[in-house]
RNA sequence: CGGGCAGUAGCGCAGGGGCUAGCGCACUUGGUUCGGGACCAAGGGGUCGGAGGUUCAAAUCCUCUCUGCCCGACCA
């Protein structure tokens, strides 16, 4: 490719609002443009490294044995009513209706389509197991797309889908993914760890979520530094102290102004740890048949130290989504905002209680009654409700394994992998007949990568001041040349050469300043770049820079394609030496 | 959806009732330069996000609206 013939131009300064340095690159070197809000058009440079690493993953794809297929963008309404998620997914999905007046979506996933497919296909147990991939636009009307390519409404997601008889075979393929993924990554030579994930909208039991630990990320990842223990923090659970003693009787005590447990706990003198506080939260409830949504105040008590984790205490409460209650909400059912515990509430609520105050007596709860609390009250005796853990996991808190601090770190999510079972075959009538004749739902998973995220983690992990660097498994072209003498026969000479060896060749023979091409070489950041230049072509050679170690050497240009070609084997090499082979356990 | 900020040339920004709307970079032409974002000269490019209003006069003031960015809610 000629840099005087390509689409896309550099940008000497970064458009306002590109705050990471992987997205200010990525604008600048003319990979990416923005159209909306969430919204990106992939330019040539963008299109090949995007192509490249969708080649890596079609590789380790079909390596696990998935065969690439192609679902539509645009579903009928209808397979999205039969599972109920038309319903249960809000806005997040865009709906229209055809000329005829049909309900239509754009699929923010595939499940459905690809259970509709799937159930023609499927008969019998003979049939399966079956795996089948897509690599395909995705549109999810996200309330608040930001970061570049990390967060956005319209992206590329590479989806499969498996297809087994029975919980060995899924969990043998949710094997094969947890393997294929980490070789992915790390073929792009990007760091990635397994964390346990909330299935969320999914609807899965089982599932795990990659993750690219950097500042940037959204998610917050809870590890633990000694044995491995790896979790988001939506779903994190860390070892709780409890204080089971003697019951006391429950008593009133006056407490003017103490309407947060700081307050409360210094008015008292008692730690934190020894006061149960009230989180209230309104529950919405959908019914998958018909739509229709229901909302209820959901109670959480924890201990006044923790914090409640909003994604346990919607799946405890089994809502389809949570949201903080007003104050109406709240004193409709006798309760005290500032002051509010569940003892004395009436009405119709979920009550949801985290272990750690079920299982510790004697804690200091709200009276509902303004500048009152209760002291001695106990879970059982004083109050009920449905005992789960829905505390969150921080910094410093003790790793449930082994006891150890636990660390808290922020990541990007670029893959996730779930077990479905057969919440899709079960609602869409996908079944097979067994060796013994019986009809059973299909057992499935998912598995998906978001294409441009990675792209976008990959720009993030390999730059510095001057640009990028991509990984030479990732990088738009192999080689950046440079041609500085005035004699163009010499640049086409070589581009030539080059490009008859096999080599990707970004050249740039645009009649601009060495200082201006030696600037773009390095925000596109190619792996090679090859000056030709007056000084070393006294001697018949050229110069060849490593843009990772800003290594540099010179070689004969009649040996430099066969020189060219080692040097990029050596880079891939290292990639190579690098993939991790890494087995669920 | 709530809070904040911002829309002026391709990009980054200045100007904040008054006469022809500016600067840097980019762009065009000519010349000089030629190994780290060159120099000189001459040029081209604008519905000042949109609509309505106030005024003798609006990029500038007012109202509404659209769009983008950041924080939160939210989210795979």
């Amino acid at each position: 490719m000629r840099m005087s013939n390509m689409f896309s131009r550099t940008l000497r300064e970064a458009p306002s609002g590109a705050d990471s340095k992987g997205y200010e690159y990525l604008l600048r070197a003319g990979f990416i443009r923005q159209m909306g809000a969430g919204i990106f058009s992939l330019l040539p440079l963008g299109f090949r490294a995007t192509k490249k690493i969708e080649n890596i993953i079609r590789e380790e794809m079909d390596r696990i044995g998935a065969q690439e297929i192609l679902m539509p963008v645009v579903n009928t309404a209808d397979i999205w009513k039969e599972t109920g998620r038309y319903y249960s997914i809000d806005k997040e999905m865009s709906r229209f209706e055809d000329r005829a007046g049909r309900d239509m979506v754009l699929a923010m996933t595939h499940e459905e389509a690809v259970t509709d497919l799937a159930r023609g296909e499927i008969d019998s147990y003979k049939r399966l197991p079956l795996l089948v991939y897509q690599i395909q636009t995705k549109w999810r009307d996200d309330p608040r797309p930001r970061a570049g390519l990390i967060r956005v409404r319209e992206f590329t997601m590479k989806d499969s889908y498996s297809f087994d008889r029975d919980q060995e075979g899924l969990d043998k393929v949710y094997r094969a993914h947890y393997k294929a993924y980490f070789r992915i990554f790390s073929r792009c030579a990007l760091p990635a760890i397994a964390v346990g994930a909330d299935s969320g909208m999914m609807g899965g039991k089982v599932s795990h979520e990659y993750m690219y630990l950097s500042p940037i990320g959204e998610d917050t990842i809870i590890t633990c530094p000694k044995c491995g223990y790896t979790a988001n923090r939506q779903v994190a659970t860390f070892k709780k102290e409890y204080f089971a003693e003697e019951m006391l009787p429950m008593q009133e005590v006056e407490t003017p102004d103490c309407k947060t447990i700081d307050d409360l706990a210094s008015f008292l003198s008692i730690p934190a740890k020894k006061t149960a506080k009230a989180v209230f939260m309104v529950g919405t409830y959908v019914n998958d048949h018909t739509g229709e949504e229901t909302e209820k105040l959901i109670v959480a008590i924890i201990r006044g130290d923790m914090d409640v984790e909003e994604s346990k205490l919607s799946n405890a409460a089994k809502a389809n989504s949570i949201r903080p209650a007003h104050e109406e909400e709240i004193t409709a059912h006798g309760i005290v905002p500032g002051f509010g515990s569940l003892i004395g509430a009436k009405g119709d609520f979920v009550a949801i209680v985290d272990d750690s105050v079920a299982k510790s007596n004697n804690l200091v709860a709200g009276a509902n009654k303004a500048g009152w609390h209760l002291i001695n009250t106990n879970y059982g005796r004083d109050y009920t409700g449905t005992v789960a853990d829905i505390a969150s996991a921080r910094q410093d808190y003790l790793c449930p394994v082994c006891g150890e601090k636990l660390n808290s770190s922020k990541g990007v999510e670029i893959g996730n992998i779930f077990q479905l079972g057969t919440r899709y075959s079960e609602s869409m009538n996908c079944y097979y007949q067994s060796e013994d004749g019986t009809r059973k739902p299909v057992i499935m998973g998912s598995y998906g990568i978001g294409v441009g995220r990675l792209l976008a983690c990959i720009a993030e992990e390999y730059n510095d001041e001057a640009g990028l660097k991509l990984p030479v498994s990732v990088a738009p072209y192999q080689v950046h040349l440079i041609s500085l003498v005035k004699d163009n026969a010499i640049g086409e000479d070589i581009y030539d050469r080059l490009q008859k060896a096999g080599i990707e060749v970004l050249y740039d023979d645009r009649k601009e300043s060495a200082g201006v091409k030696f600037a773009d070489a390095d925000l596109i950041g190619l792996p090679i770049r090859i000056t030709i230049g007056n000084r070393s072509l006294k001697e018949g050679k050229v110069e060849v820079k490593i843009r990772k170690t800003g290594e540099t050497t010179a070689f004969l240009v009649e040996d430099l394609a066969d020189e060219v070609k080692a040097e990029i084997a050596k880079l891939q090499a290292e990639i190579d030496a690098n993939i991790v082979e890494k087995e669920l356990n």
